[in-house]
DNA sequence: CAAGTGACGATATAGTGTAACCTGTTGCGG
DNA sequence: CCGCAACAGGTTACACTATATCGTCACTTG
């Protein structure tokens, strides 16, 4: 569990069925709503899809200007709070060091999430190391310090954006 | 080394003798600058002195208006190249999740460093934690991922905030 | 002094995020 | 059906953060 890459891929190839994704974070976006009696609305639904549409980091202007151009001319607070409800309910994150969302792959389990962000492609992963966890916690319960969020984003280069030598 | 109360408190009481800090940080950078042929200017000495007013976070517009309060009416560009100097340098960190500035404490060491943001009085203490540098550099290279910047930043309360029950 | 370089200034603009207030919708009890 | 409460969403205006571009000044170096 330690090893995001031993239960899915941490990247992905160009080539995977991206369809696929969103379906799947559409649905249990829409299960996972009902459960709770929240309320995903068209709109709320449609930006969770548009943050799906790869699995880079999307900027909150990005879902603007794209539903702007479907007539739906939604403005900035609108983004916003719909981002704060999907934040809420774990269905997106926020990548602090981008300020941009990205879908989260497992919205049910609670998590703090680690974030391989890779500056060629832009693709994001996330992860959740339990090993990097324990070190932070560690780490702060040391200091006294009563820990409330916890923000780890790790840039740098992809398996795809920078092949080892050995491989290629 | 792992626990950084070891060798200084993560935190300061209200009542540390601040001006020490400042003058310290101010001779560090001097010698720095001195050692790399680096030219620390008046504007970058002053903005340096003003990001360790406190051991806050200070914000680009904030250290703006400083400066403008003091006659010389200092423009954005300037403020962030200064800025960006004094990062270039090891001198001062940007807080990604503040969209702040703090400065360092150990310019010298080729350090990648974690920091620990109280929610209630704003202070930041930087650690180095190496437990916690390599659970991540376990993880990074786990998922073939070649790491260039590491971001940790953890929000709470700091023990002068948050006193735990035993000791309060 | 002339040429080159780096620091800083000025203007303008792009990008990011909130406050305050209002309207529309939904669901429910009277 | 009506009115209410709660929530979703829209509108305007503004505040904050950051960069592009060009100009100017000072200091070095030959």
């Amino acid at each position: 569990m330690d090893t995001p890459s031993a239960d899915r891929p941490a990247f992905h190839d160009g080539g995977h069925e991206h369809r696929g994704c969103i379906a799947d974070a559409l649905a249990r976006a829409e299960a996972l709503c009902r459960e709770r009696g929240a309320r995903l609305t068209p709109l709320r639904r449609r930006v969770l899809e548009l943050v799906w549409e790869s699995h880079r980091a999307v900027k909150a202007y990005d879902l603007l200007a794209a539903l702007g151009d479907e007539g739906g001319a939604a403005k900035p607070p609108t983004v916003y709070r719909t981002l704060e409800f999907l934040m809420e309910h774990g269905l997106v994150h926020r990548i602090d060091s981008l300020n941009a969302f990205v879908g989260c792959p497992q919205p049910d389990e609670g998590h703090s999430a680690q974030f391989l962000i890779c500056g060629d492609c832009g693709e994001v992963s996330e992860m959740n190391a339990t090993s990097i966890d324990r070190a932070v916690a560690a780490q702060a319960a040391g200091s006294g310090f009563a820990l409330s969020r916890t923000i780890v984003e790790l840039h740098g280069k992809c398996p795809q954006c920078a092949p080892r030598p050995q491989s290629g």
